[in-house]
DNA sequence: GCGACAG
DNA sequence: ATCTTGTCGC
């Protein structure tokens, strides 16, 4: 079952929000690695514009045929506004209620977002890797950081910066097709990062995992 | 001051 | 996120 470490009272502001980020940063791990994974959970939220409400969804997919073994929905009024950089604080309250409804433990969380690929270095993935002390990876659309683009094949990447750090890939899923942007949240190396995103990409650019947590969110009522 | 800025 | 057009995958 997993719980949340150390709940913490939920910012009102953004400076709240900002500093709440740096006192948590500390708190993600590089070791505790998972030595194997076979439950990924892929997590993504819907924003239902006429209702004013965000739709959280879960699902658990197993690596071996990539099927959905477990799944959660959690439906909840925003609690922050959508401020880049301060992602989580709107999306990783439903998300957190939807883990802990599921019966199987992932090994993994596949977020839709950044990890250290952030400001601060604690994207969503990040700030849901130390709050549940889970491994997680971040796997975004649209890069923070600046990139060279990848080589035209599945599976070439080059590396995202900020700043001066490296703090994550562009990497190929599909050829010919637009990058995704990989980068760690807790727990995991980039390299098994990248692995496992492309298990997870066998037809699609993005994770199944998140393409079954995204279909499952809007069929939700 | 100006632009950039995950979903 | 959402909107919109053309293209591709199933």
């Amino acid at each position: 079952m997993i719980t949340v470490r150390d709940p913490h009272p939920w910012p009102a502001t953004e400076t709240e929000a900002e500093a709440l980020q740096r006192r948590l940063r500390p708190r993600v791990r590089f070791d505790g690695v998972p030595e194997e994974v076979r439950y990924a959970a892929g997590l993504d939220v819907d924003y239902r514009e006429d209702s004013d409400e965000l739709v959280a969804a879960v699902t658990v997919l197993d690596l071996a045929d990539l099927s959905v073994v477990d799944s959660a929905v959690v439906r909840d009024r925003p609690r922050f506004p959508y401020v880049p950089g301060l992602f989580a604080f709107r999306e990783a309250p439903p998300l957190l209620d939807a883990l802990q409804r599921l019966t199987i433990d992932p090994d993994v969380l596949v977020c839709d977002g950044q990890g250290l690929a952030h400001p601060r270095r604690f994207g969503l993935a990040c700030h849901l890797g130390v709050l549940t002390d889970l491994p997680s990876i971040g796997v975004g659309k649209t890069p923070m950081g600046h990139y060279d683009p990848p080589g035209q094949n599945r599976g070439d990447w080059t590396p995202l910066h900020m700043d001066d750090d490296e703090v994550g890939r562009a990497l190929r899923t599909r050829t010919g097709v637009k990058p995704v942007f990989v980068s760690v949240g807790h727990r995991y190396t980039l390299q098994a990062a990248c692995d496992l995103v492309l298990t997870l990409t066998p037809t699609y650019r993005l994770p199944e995992t998140t393409r079954t947590a995204d279909h499952l969110g809007r069929q939700a009522e």
